[in-house]
DNA sequence: GTCTCCTGCCTCAATTTTGCCCAAAAATGT
DNA sequence: ACATTTTTGGGCAAAATTGAGGCAGGAGAC
């Protein structure tokens, strides 16, 4: 899914190079030559980035991150051709991500995007809720396990004792796992580890991953890569 | 909670403006001589933020930022007084949130890093007013959703419901939506999830969209594009 | 008062998961 | 080599979960 970017300012030609270089970059742009415009289009939909000039006919920059900031926290960068400190001041205050000074160097403009959008999302994928082993990733977030991106499909069960699996080095033991996934209480017959490791293998296997579920003679079971 | 930042460099009187400016705001500060120091306390404690010098006796700025993305994805602003291009570039690429170049003024950091702490507060407490994914977009101002652009006149409970697949990643369980949706302790039926995604799932079909709600068997659901 | 719409709940059918049994295969001990 | 213990894999059926249609009470509009 493209990123979407829009951009408001009243020179053409910083509408071109904008619209040029991000376009470049794999994003879908939309440029305005007012601020009235830009708000106007983010009822519709919000992009995934701003970018705002301050000096402009009509709204200013300000008061169009303003607007915005009643609505959404969608990143935004300024543009400025003032380089008075109390500018960049107020522009951060009100809620703004960053700034440039014109000329801007384009591709500054674009790692800085970049940037942005590498934050958002580490912020949301919230790192230890995605661990990897192999060409395995397992998404507790999405409840979810792939190998190489494709969708292993497995059922609650499966994910849990995978997951325990990843995330504790070595060995596992059959008794652990009835504490840790099945409740230590439970009558379950001892043999269900089994039933689990059973199908989580003809999963793996069907997929071709490169991960295999090995057992521990007497003891469990653990990871193991071909 | 006073936020707390980590500093690494080994010029002195670089630690003393950065100890006594962003104390000065509030926050709270532990400076280092090197890296090594500093990867060491976050062992101890994990900061909200670093700064990092990338020039620096042992390891480099670059290495130090490496060794902290395996174990968290916390903000990370680099020092530089090199302005080669390809310092920035490599710097963005390994994950770290911004750069400056020396001599910085301290003001424009210390703006900047409230700046970023406003961005994750403002992702954290998702009460983004209108948000999007897809071709659906909705505005909790309006109490409305739109499929490129045209209303998909849905319900409270239902704009409700979707809002908060919207705004939160992953999948989303049934007991989670009943106590922010339908609050806590009401004793409603666990199926009335399954009844608002049932006439959710008519709506988006009948509006064309390339959104669709997914089922995680056992658990709840999540957003998907077709 | 009447009408419409929203929403929770019920039921039945279809689907999926999962614990269990059993026989064969593998590993271990003597 | 032989006996014993453990693991494997297939198959099965009970249990759990979900989807669709329909219904009715209640809130709000007219």
């Amino acid at each position: 899914m493209k990123k979407v970017i829009y951009a408001a300012d009243d020179e053409a030609h910083i509408r071109e190079l904008l619209q040029s270089f991000l376009q470049k970059e794999g994003f879908e742009v939309r440029t305005f030559a007012d601020g009235e415009s830009l708000l106007a289009a983010c009822d519709k939909q919000m992009p995934n980035l701003v970018v705002l000039d301050i000096m402009m006919p009509g709204m200013s920059g300000f008061e169009v991150c303003e607007q915005l900031r009643r609505k959404s926290s969608v990143p935004i960068i300024f543009l400025t051709a003032r380089v008075a400190e109390e500018d960049y001041v107020k522009g951060l205050e009100i809620g703004s991500d960053d700034y440039f000074t014109k000329p801007f160097s384009p591709i500054s403009l674009v790692m800085r995007v970049r940037a942005i959008f590498r934050r958002i999302e580490m912020e949301h994928s919230s790192k230890e809720e995605i661990v990897s082993f192999g060409d395995i990733t397992v998404n507790m977030a999405d409840k979810a396990a792939y190998c190489d991106g494709k969708d292993l499909a497995l059922t609650p069960t499966e994910i849990a004792f995978l997951h325990y699996l990843m995330t504790h080095e070595g060995a596992v033991s059959r008794n652990e796992m009835l504490k840790q996934i099945w409740g230590f209480e439970q009558e379950v017959e001892t043999r269900v580890t089994d039933d689990t490791v059973k199908r989580l293998r003809k999963k793996l296997v069907a997929a071709e991953s490169n991960v295999q579920i090995a057992t521990v003679w007497g003891f469990g079971f653990k990871l193991e890569m071909k």
